[in-house]
DNA sequence: GATATTTGTTGTACGGATGAACTTATCGAG
DNA sequence: CTCGATAAGTTCATCCGTACAACAAATATC
């Protein structure tokens, strides 16, 4: 929380931003788009300042009033208000291991378009990578506009045509300094101080114009499921990224905690108790090995090899589960937030990792006996990094409402859509 | 951050707390005493602003104005603003395993009077301990204020008379639910499931009218901790707290973060590369033993032996160090905070143990090239946790500063303090 | 068709920050 | 000693955003 001075336009800020955010978490969580009223009700708010303040987002582009509908309640009908789909993209970027991808997605979260390549990245050549990602968000921000170089120019257009670009951002399987826009260390590509965002902006017309937030892909990831969990609420849990390596994020009411620099969660990294990384023990590699299948075969043998009820196999996932869990333990009492949530190819293996996981929790977590801990499966769809990396460039707008709003007139025109 | 309407109120209570944190902070920081433009210039707002909100906090026995002072340069000479110290005062507490004691704090974070019992408390009886803890509370609190029943009445007074408490928070070295009151486990105590608030209150005058806030011994300590620090700006470091058990506290921008329910930061549990729980590895006990001396001669003991270069105690304390580095570095692995403070035992030992856990963290920390771990010594002085209970009191009063302003013109007859 | 009910809008009032004078109090130059 | 420069603090008109209350609009029920 920085403290600085409040003046009245924060006020306006803040309640903007909670009027859209509340529009946006129903049409996130599939709920009933709420009316003006129903928003009032929910923050606290006059439904006099809700109106002026819904009809400024309305101006500006980023909400939107679908046709009345009767409710079968007497009273005048309400007018429900949902993300305006049509002018704001956001760009969400990933290059992993063994698979690189973009997704784009509009306001309301929904995928505008995407497209994800398979291929080893290993020790590969940065530059390389770097330009066919570049080719594949070009690629897939030409689905969702016409023409990119006028979708950057911030002309508001009518749904269908053109869109504006709201930012960028890129996971990746690493240490990041995110302000500079490098890569710091990315072992499991090989990959070592590399200038992500400069490669980037040299190959692609959209990272040129909005350069890539970086961030972990842990962490992204988690920003995904936070929002395939906010329907119960604020959650608060770890979430383990299982990807060729491991990583960890935190979210904290809702929120994800990255760190001072983004750097929180390194799990794969910790070691265990035979003096270890736990990547070493419980990683994807390591456990295809340890149940005998070749590293080429991946996790669907795995799969396979469980489903067929090899014992070597099954050994080999409980003891990557009881050193996973023994590893959850130390962060679990290290930060208080007892719910596990198994994502990536964990949630794959769920069915054999969670009861050893848990075994291990309820061990070594020291407050287990007054707070439960809770070991659970990512609900989020696939590659969720590329989603939580796209609702990370959205965030800016939630924080900063009015930077975006159009200007007023323009989209007044727009015709109402069906709800 | 919770999300509700910003009312119009919401602004004046945010700026009555910047403005009230600015003066206190520099009390803290023992800064020279701002002024009214000094205090404008550093949050941003304007001058005019500024006056409204100092005359409310001074009229409300907050602040203070001291004698105007000359200061060498042309213009109108400053009113120096200081915490009123006169009107409120915040007690903390803490039990631990071989001392207990009070500490009362006034709203400049001076302490005003303050009582420390050594004894040995492990394995003893909740009700005895706590019944002895009440009696040195309403001792120290009689000692800051002339009755203790008329200064919990709530009626402003002039300073030196009778004081108004503002509430009670007290430390212990185990898991607490905070809300509820009670201790739920500690195990240098041989405590488990105590109704700590219940007990006080019934023991206690102080505790009865103000009941207590439970924390952990830790938490609070990092929290005078990050107070001691705040000189340099805000900082993050984990804070390590070497009692007989083994604490650690997360200080995030200055803030300390507890977790969910206040039980980040649990080390001691934490298992090492040997499988044993660090406690039973570098806990004081621990070190002494595997020095070759008597646990009853405890740290005095040892720290003369490694002044007079005994092999045996300095490889004890070498070991230690050791596990403590390995055991630090997964937690700055998990948080992404650098900066390690040793405080408690530790701090005494400081001199031995810096080198071992600066290089189990280099070592073990993935982020270490980019951002060199330190390790540091607490600055703040004896038992720190004393201070920061009491801190943790006071902070009430900086959030919500509107609810403790004494009904104005009663204030107003004060007499001006000298700077 | 009258009434109740709920949504959304329209003024008016109020509280709080702002900016521009203005007052107060000191230093220093002549 | 006087005058001007300088800075701190105050006063007042103004702006801005929210609250409150009354009202208009649109539907269900009787």
């Amino acid at each position: 929380m920085k403290s600085t001075a409040a003046r009245q336009g924060t006020l306006r800020e803040l309640n903007l931003g909670l009027v859209l955010r509340e529009v946006l978490d129903a049409a996130a969580t599939h709920a009933p788009s709420p009316s003006r009223a129903d928003v009032a009700a929910a923050t606290g708010l006059t439904r006099a300042t809700v109106s002026t303040l819904v009809d400024r987002l309305v101006a500006g582009g980023l909400l939107a009033e679908c046709e009345p509908v009767a409710t079968q309640r007497a009273g005048r009908p309400a007018v429900p208000l949902v993300p305006a789909g049509g002018t704001l993209v956001a760009l969400g970027a990933e290059v992993n291991v063994d698979y690189l991808g973009v997704r784009a997605l509009d306001l309301a979260g929904h995928v505008l378009a995407e497209r994800v390549v398979e291929d080893d990245h290993r020790d590969s050549d940065p530059a390389r990578v770097l330009r066919a990602l570049a080719a594949v968000a070009d690629d897939v921000l030409a689905e969702t506009v016409g023409d990119p170089v006028a979708a950057t120019a911030g002309e508001p257009v009518a749904p269908g045509g053109p869109r504006r670009v709201v930012g960028t951002a890129l996971a990746l399987p690493g240490l990041v300094a995110r302000d500079a826009g490098t890569l710091l260390l990315a072992p499991n590509l090989g990959w070592r101080e590399v200038d992500v965002a400069g490669v980037l902006a040299d190959a692609s017309e959209v990272f040129s114009a909005h350069p890539p937030t970086l961030a972990n892909e842990a962490d992204l990831a988690a920003r995904a499921e936070a929002r395939a969990q906010r329907r119960e609420g604020a959650a608060s849990f770890v979430y383990v990224s299982g990807e060729i390596g491991i990583g960890a994020a935190l979210v904290l009411e809702g929120r994800v905690f990255g760190g001072r620099h983004g750097w929180a969660g390194e799990l794969g990294h910790t070691l265990v108790a035979d003096g270890r990384p736990l990547e070493q023990v419980a990683g994807q590699d390591a456990m295809v090995r340890a149940a005998g299948l070749e590293r080429e075969a991946g996790v669907a043998s795995l799969v396979a090899a469980l489903a067929a009820g090899a014992p070597a196999a099954h050994e080999a996932v409980r003891a990557a589960g009881e050193a996973l869990g023994a590893a959850l333990a130390n962060v679990v009492n290290t930060v208080d937030v007892s719910d596990v949530v198994l994502g990536g190819t964990y949630a794959r293996l769920a069915e054999h990792l969670v009861e050893p996981v848990l075994a291990a929790l309820r061990t070594h977590v020291l407050a287990a006996p007054w707070a439960p801990p809770t070991v659970g499966v990512a609900r989020v769809g696939d590659i969720p990094a590329l989603t939580g990396a796209a609702l990370s460039v959205l965030d800016l707008v939630i924080a900063d409402p009015s930077a975006w709003l159009d200007a007023p007139g323009a989209a007044a025109a727009l015709p109402r859509l069906a709800p």
